[in-house]
DNA sequence: GATTAACCGAGACGGTACGTCACGTCTTTAA
DNA sequence: TTAAAGACGTGACGTACCGTCTCGGTTAATC
């Protein structure tokens, strides 16, 4: 899909004029995640990143329009999904994405900014819509392994996996960003029981 | 509990001095909600609270140490707990529950105040503070409502309730909050099918 | 005059709020005519002026609109008027004149700061109103003293002292402004044989 | 005296590769005209000028090396200069060269941009020699009406004449670029009635 | 009744960051 | 080599808020 739209891209834009350099575009990144990385998603100013970067502040938002877009696409460069292969079982499937979870979590890496991203999905819809297809994305191994399930016969014909694969990740987030509650192995133990 | 803790400062302080005029509290936390409504959370600055309240900054910043304790102050002044009465059957009783808090979804008054508070929650450990507390109040009847299901055993024994509660409630959260997707009457049959 | 104009303001201003800081105002003009001195008129920037002065920007914006009019208050500031004493003579007073005036241009202070307001007054009237204000208490004394000339007959009494008075400077500004050429005794003496 | 130099540079230039195209002097020249009647010789930008001529910056910047150079330059391109008869008495001259004078001063065109060159002239000896010559131009007819003055005796073989033509028309400049006066023809009599 | 201390409104203060603009240079493709 | 287009690093612009501070002027409780 986004080989597809890349190639658009590049077909649809002989460009005149000096061409933009990706040089930049990788500076600004790394500049925007190793800000983050040191002083979280607010406190990130395009001055500073500007500066890290070695790079105009015009030359960063000639790409992108608001910070947030800025710091979405950073995050989503980084992106690694999580791969998870067929155990054979449901529930073997499902202790090892767990388990990569639950690293992640606990490695917090861009912890705080998911919290800035909702924020910001609030006021801006091309944020909003960046942000439900990076969700989507880092969802899609979950939504495959439960669809394996199906056919297995280890879920019932009538479930609906969309809402399956919420209902097992949402708990998990609520705690992330509501409660500040524990997210352990006792925590996913509980929500199998009472799912499965 | 909040009005114990008032009693408790009242208490503690016959101080000497003009004391604080309570017309100011109110004017305060009603231009917050003003403003909130119009302009959302972001973009509430507090000199423009200062100025639609007829206040000195210095007023508010006597009260509240941070815009984000006012916003959730004003924020907590508004709510109104969701009353759930015993039907006798742990359905019903969810019926209802899930009726109400449709509502309050569907108005959603304060929709954007909720990510603000959580962005600002990450910063501010007396946000997250007060932003818990707000929140197990608000979850209070529906672990009210599970309490009594458990007794009449229409809940194994072994199961956590404060999971439960948060397993019934985070989906949609995690909708408004991350997806953006549809929090309806559908989703709600969906997720009891999966988790009852 | 400005006397009459000072009690006016001061008796119409027992304004509300914290006064402003007199002492900002004497080293944003100290800072600014430090930076006139060392870098011209152009290439001053605010943020220098404010960096300098130790001082923020918008303290500067709240007590000058444009940064010329900053830079001619603070020539205005440093001004001092020449003084004639009465000679007894016209020659005389016209030799003790031009004596001061020429060692003003040879030291030439704020040399190419006249050449930038000029331009800032085509594009800002209370710039052209403080120029022309400025300009006419320089000539003052040089008016006075052809008035003085004028009671002795030595100058016709049909003479208009204030065309004559700008014949008189007009040349030297002529050259200063527009050609570049020399300013010193030679000129003047032939200026004189011409114009007497 | 412009046509020898072009030609000289035509002739030292038989360069290879792609030969300048006449048409981009031209247009970046009357673009430069337009926008300066527009909005003044301050807020003049180069960009403004590329966009406005249809040309690339650097094409500009390949023929004059200052945005004063060309602002000259364009101003200098559309000068015509004051043509006196010889009227046969200084006063019948002088009348007519007055008269072409203050229609000038009057219609007012690029009046703000002399302002302009001279602030720039102070930064750039360049724009200063171009200016002077400029002006030296402007005087010429005049200095040939003086000479002719002081052949029929009109004028003593004393006086400098340089000095004297500048006297004549200090005064008009000098209320146009300082005081904002008026410049009409009571200002010449009583001028005329002065020095002559 | 006088004193005292905290309150109040207004708004100035030193800062930081914003997003825009223009500068003069550089880099591409096309003529 | 010139041209149009436009990206680039730089740096100043004027604005908006931040949270603190000073004013003159209340408003009670304490002396």
């Amino acid at each position: 899909m986004s080989a597809i739209a890349a190639e658009g891209i590049v077909a649809e834009a002989p460009r005149r004029g000096r061409p933009r350099d990706a040089r930049c575009d990788a500076a600004i990144l790394r500049a925007t995640l190793d800000l983050l990385t040191e002083g979280g998603a607010s406190g990130l100013s395009i001055d500073a990143v500007a500066a890290r970067a070695g790079v105009g502040k015009a030359t960063i938002y000639r790409r992108w329009a608001t910070k947030e877009a800025l710091v979405l696409e950073a995050l989503t460069s980084d992106n690694e999904v999580i791969e998870v292969t067929d155990t054979g079982s449901l529930r073997g499937d499902l202790d090892e994405y767990y388990g990569q979870l639950l690293d992640r979590f606990q490695q917090g890496s861009g912890s705080d900014v998911l919290p800035y991203l909702i924020e910001a999905a609030v006021y801006d819809a091309d944020v909003r819509a960046s942000l439900d297809a990076y969700l989507a994305n880092r969802q899609q191994p979950l939504r495959a392994l439960l669809q394996r399930a199906q056919r297995r016969g280890e879920i019932a014909a009538t479930v609906d996996l969309q809402v399956l694969a919420e209902v097992l990740v949402a708990p998990l987030m609520y705690r992330r960003l509501l409660t500040g509650g524990r997210i352990d192995r006792t925590l996913v133990r509980k929500l199998l029981d009472i799912v499965l």
